[in-house]
DNA sequence: CGAAAGAGCACTAATCTACTGCCGATTCCC
DNA sequence: GGGAATCGGCAGTAGATTAGTGCTCTTTCG
């Protein structure tokens, strides 16, 4: 129901705080490395999750990962470079908004000009479409901003 | 993930199918009546689905139904003046962006103020707010306007 | 009265979600 | 070198959500 899973939420707060560390630091390779246990240690979320968020993320190219003792995890990019889309197509999957997706079967092949019902374009592929382009458009950085009303998050700066 | 049901699919095209009609009447009191059936004739979606949708929608007074023979349903109010919010809400259920919830048994009390984890304001939280704003701005006519990108949206217009 | 069309009600199958545990591979610190 | 911390990979379970279908009742037009 219009709604991201706690995955997302989990590798979301982590990428947030992920992302206020690294602002801490003064310059340089981000020495802020945090791991997985200190995240859940700090939040009240299941490790394990937070985990799998957290390597997918890394499989995903957004954290780059130090194993071993001391190791954890850190921003690949900086935060202003990371947009909520790249979050989020990689913790919910695929953002399935293709071209002619929603009807189910009878659009599945591909070809969907030829479509009868397709001079709709599924209202609900379009909107897909919209909300989709809006999470491109603002940064991890932008969300980690809590002094940003989040009614502004996609209007103004982004 | 980020996904609306079909439901929503479902009374969207519904939605987006009787805007188109009311718009081609003239003015008046809207006789274009139209039927669920006839709905589902020309989408390739399960009737009964359909009509469920239709139902919700006409019990939170989006759509007026008329029974009987030649009977139907039609906008209660112009598509304008129906944003996606109001379709969202009634045909996904109660947005869940109240206060303080994603973080689950820890923060369902309600008092989230004292909450030891609430500084971080679950991003997730902020990010469906973000959402939820945009789509209370967004009408259903602009949504049935097929010559707007669905990139536009949002942005412009609305 | 009969047909059309909107309500109301219950049930099933499939998918997704959230969570948990255990062990192997690395790498730092002592 | 050994111990401990940490990432990494793999399997499985219980619950919730979603999608879909059928049948009957009530209302209203013709």
């Amino acid at each position: 129901m219009l709604r991201l899973t706690k995955r997302t939420e989990y590798g979301l707060i982590a990428l947030v705080h992920l992302a206020e560390r690294a602002g801490a630091t003064p310059e340089g390779v981000a020495p802020e490395v945090v791991s997985a246990r200190a995240i859940g240690d700090q939040f009240p979320v299941p490790r394990r999750l937070l985990a799998e968020a957290l390597k997918a993320l890394q499989v995903a190219g957004l954290l780059e990962s130090t194993r071993g003792a001391q190791g954890g995890y850190r921003l690949a990019r900086p935060a202003e470079d990371i947009s909520l889309g790249d979050v989020v197509s990689v913790l919910e999957g695929a953002p399935t908004v293709t071209s002619c997706v929603g009807l189910g079967a009878a659009s599945s092949n591909g070809t969907c000009e030829v479509e009868p019902v397709c001079p709709i374009r599924s209202p609900l592929s379009r909107l897909r479409a919209g909300i989709w382009t809006l999470l491109e458009g603002v940064s991890l950085q932008a969300l980690a901003d809590r002094t940003v009303d989040p009614a502004d998050l996609f209007s103004a700066t982004g």
